[in-house]
DNA sequence: CGCATCGAATGGTAATACTAATGATGGAGT
DNA sequence: ACTCCATCATTAGTATTACCATTCGATGCG
């Protein structure tokens, strides 16, 4: 009923998404554009030209710079202004920062970091949530794990990709290690940009989803070695992956001495 | 000359260190207690209130608050307040968060996830290393691999736990990832975490000194696969780490199904 | 039980004073 | 004439204050 009324009240500009306030638009913008490296480091902005850039007030601009900084993108000094920092001093961890570069010129090389990072933390933590997962999760995982062979077999790569998501979401946040489960919206990422990037075949490789069921089959049993080397040959073809995404890079063998 | 006045246009309060601001200094006081747990999620501030805890203007306080909600600590809602989000949600690899909790009550919890965090990213970063890293951080590991013996052997531990930092920080810089390499500072927290806890023993166990070496031999070699091995037992007595330092925590064993 | 209204708290703007950092200026001493 | 150094002026961030707009939960009425 009213269905006319719904689109009247609710203008694309006050939408009370992640961009309800308005400091969070000038960050939106600025954001994704420093962690492109559009601006060099070094590097100045003033708080008045952000101000006229963007049509607001003094205080929004503090409160956006504010949040770049503690992202250590910037730094704010008296004369001197905004400034942009190296590269090397972000918190290369924040996941915003992750998904500002992921949405502009260096999502390639962001996939790949955060490739190899998933390869190397998803097999210890197999063996930690074999160790202390719940018995729910491992009956979860179990499930997903046969729900993945059939989406799998039926070449339903959206239904499996939901799936695959929500097994090494479950792994993570059931090792027990905060730290660990901090990263399952990262390895979602990863493994949607796979498939965006068509790195994917049309039907997952029958070994990898027998994998997949091995791991949960361990988890299940409380057997961590297992897990933890079915894990690892789940994660090692990363290194095929990590190529395709990023052709350019240093491979394996590059820079190899004498 | 005029020494007099040297002590008197530097005072203490004034230093130029990270409290530089005002908004930073009431971080440093909100920031540790939220990430002690002192407020349980739920728990509302009011702007108001903080103003008058901290006996600072409105546009400092809602500064420390974007601050706070970009660690996603709280989210800050008109009517509501600047409510504490649960755990779950906090960006646990925010290295200010982390600082702030390894300073508190849930010292022993975080130096365990950073433990098993590092003992999992190290050795790919070994191997990554010993594939890219350039020639002078080849020889500087070497050095450091000598530097280490002859400090460990002759028990001088401050200087082992320095030539330690910096082994493992060329180590994680020279992977090629800049994950990795944003892990260095966490790890060289976990490393003097470790050496305050008095977890290590007087003399550094002879094996760990030649696992060192080895690790530094094998990079120089370009010799990916050693390299990673000779890591993954340097990290491997992390378990009997963790279990000295969090000792109720659930075990290698605990809650094993069957 | 649904809905309009109220009010409490944040969101945003503007004007202004304070303070820190830095480059330029100018004078003293060589 | 030249160097050195203290001092001052300039610039841009830092902080305060006051005020209005917006949002959203609660209250209570129909």
């Amino acid at each position: 009923m009213a269905a006319a009324e719904e689109t009247a009240d609710a203008p694309p500009g006050a939408a009370r998404g992640p961009h309800r306030t308005l400091h969070n638009r000038v960050l939106a913008e600025l954001g994704p554009s420093i962690a492109a490296g559009e601006y060099a480091p070094g590097h100045a902005f003033t708080l008045d030209g952000l101000e006229r850039r963007f049509q607001v007030s003094r205080t929004v601009v503090r409160e956006a710079v504010r949040v770049l900084e503690s992202m250590r993108l910037v730094v704010s000094r008296p004369r001197t202004g905004v400034t942009v920092r190296p590269v090397a001093a972000w918190n290369v961890f924040d996941p915003q920062l992750i998904r500002w570069r992921l949405a502009g010129a260096g999502r390639p090389a962001q996939l790949r970091s955060l490739t190899e990072l998933r390869a190397a933390v998803e097999p210890p933590a197999a063996a930690a949530a074999a160790r202390r997962a719940s018995p729910a999760a491992r009956e979860r995982l179990l499930a997903l794990g046969e729900l993945m062979t059939a989406s799998g077999h039926a070449g339903d790569l959206d239904t499996f990709l939901g799936h695959d998501i929500e097994f090494h979401a479950i792994l993570l946040r059931e090792s027990g290690n905060e730290m660990f489960a901090g990263l399952s919206g990262l390895v979602a990422e990863v493994l949607t940009g796979r498939t965006a990037y068509h790195l994917m075949p049309e039907h997952p490789r029958a070994e990898a989803l027998r994998l997949h069921a091995l791991v949960a089959s361990a988890v299940h049993s409380g057997l961590p070695g297992v897990a933890e080397a079915a894990m690892r040959e789940i994660v090692a073809e990363v290194g095929v992956q990590i190529e395709r995404i990023a052709p350019g890079e240093p491979g394996p063998f590059d820079r190899r001495p004498g």
